[in-house]
DNA sequence: TAAACACCTAGCCAAATGGCTAGGTAGGGG
DNA sequence: CCCCTACCTAGCCATTTGGCTAGGTGTTTA
């Protein structure tokens, strides 16, 4: 399931020096498709590997060590996975450059990721065709590339001292979770086998972390950040 | 802004009748790029019109009469403004199918969607290559077509005989983007020139069309419906 | 070893919420 | 004309919450 649309990587038009080696990740085959035909099609670039999973990126940085890796973070179930593989592949690979190509903008995931070693951060929604292919370049050369809107995101975030950059917890999660399916404090308590006092400790140190004050905000706040 | 990407349209390629015609309204580059690359790959489909715009599917539907329209309702801020979309292509251009492509599963839209008349419902994110191409010719032949796990919640969707076909009014929704936003009852009344009460009521309404007993599982339905 | 972290528990109290009943208006459509 | 919908308001009461202080454990890391 992970080599899907392998196939037809075109690694015979590698010319000498002048081909920048990419790699995809992204869970979604039309969007696979649709970078592979923008970078190919008029900028000197080859897509030369995709990958669908976590453990499939590793998997494909460590064989083919492709100049940029564009990569959706949220490539299963937990966007957390993906800040780790920033992290992992920065440290391991530092001659492959990370372009995050999310789906959604969030305070935290910008700075988390450019924290870990991302290179740039462009929003699917807002980029224009022309825009990625530059986008690519520029990591590769060093820079750090951050999109429409993106920029004074991360100003702000910042800004902040504290910045976003706290992270939940396993068990604040869970217990989001099941704020989230309507459940009181009483409920998840049960559900999670700890007293009602625990669950009120775990929520009160999410509600901090980000910066909500009520329980609605704070299941907002997490989806929107693709922490759910 | 809305032409964009139009250009290379490849109206010279259409033979007589063997090929099917599809429009993509997608406000992503990269998806309209990426289908468009799938579908004309190995199918004798082409893409002769694009549109990023609620206004501009109607314009492209009317100019081009395109066979299949794919269609991502979440084109603007409004996902309603999609689904009425759907009702009027295929009030006044019967001829198109509709098969809509949706970034996130919602049994409301789903539903909506299909009893608009939209004659099938994919997932970009469970979409394989060759399954998109099926889909189209499904469609224009008439079919119904539901991605993975569609159907099973349409299934369950229809089973409730109130069905999720509620609609949350206008007030209803703003009172629920403010609960998102951690606000009070009292403070929502502030801010919408309402006394407390009618806060309460319009929750109490929303609680029960979306089948919610707490705000935060308002919000996170909501939010999943793509509603907010 | 000390510090830092994730985790767990308890109790207090004001405020907010959920669930209910019981009204009111204005507009649209059969 | 009556019915239906969206909208608005009031009050009641049990329960839940938010925010706090003040402890405890075990593990990891500097």
């Amino acid at each position: 399931m992970d080599k899907e649309g392998r196939s037809d990587v075109p690694l015979g038009r590698r010319s000498p020096m002048a081909t920048t080696r990419v790699m995809v990740a992204d869970r979604n085959v039309i969007t696979r498709v649709g970078i592979r035909s923008i970078l190919e099609r008029n900028s000197g670039m080859a897509v030369v590997a995709e990958a669908t999973s976590y453990d499939a990126v590793i998997d494909g940085v460590d064989e083919h060590g492709p100049d940029v890796l564009i990569i959706d973070l949220d490539l299963g179930d937990d966007t957390t996975r993906g800040l780790k593989l920033c992290e992992e592949i920065s440290d391991r690979y530092p001659s492959t450059k990370i372009l995050v190509l999310a789906n959604t903008l969030s305070e935290m995931i910008v700075v988390e990721a450019l924290r870990r070693g991302a290179n740039g951060y462009l929003c699917k929604d807002d980029v224009k065709a022309d825009e990625l292919g530059k986008g690519v370049k520029a990591v590769q050369d060093g820079d750090t590339v951050l999109g429409r809107g993106v920029g004074s995101l991360v100003a702000r975030g910042l800004g902040s001292t504290r910045g976003a950059s706290e992270h939940l917890t396993d068990r604040e999660l869970d217990v989001i979770r099941a704020v989230a399916k309507g459940l009181s404090n009483k409920q998840i308590a049960h559900e999670i086998y700890v007293s009602e006092s625990t669950v009120k400790f775990h929520l009160q140190n999410a509600s901090k972390k980000l910066n909500a004050h009520r329980r609605a905000e704070i299941v907002h706040r997490a989806t929107a950040a693709g922490l759910l």
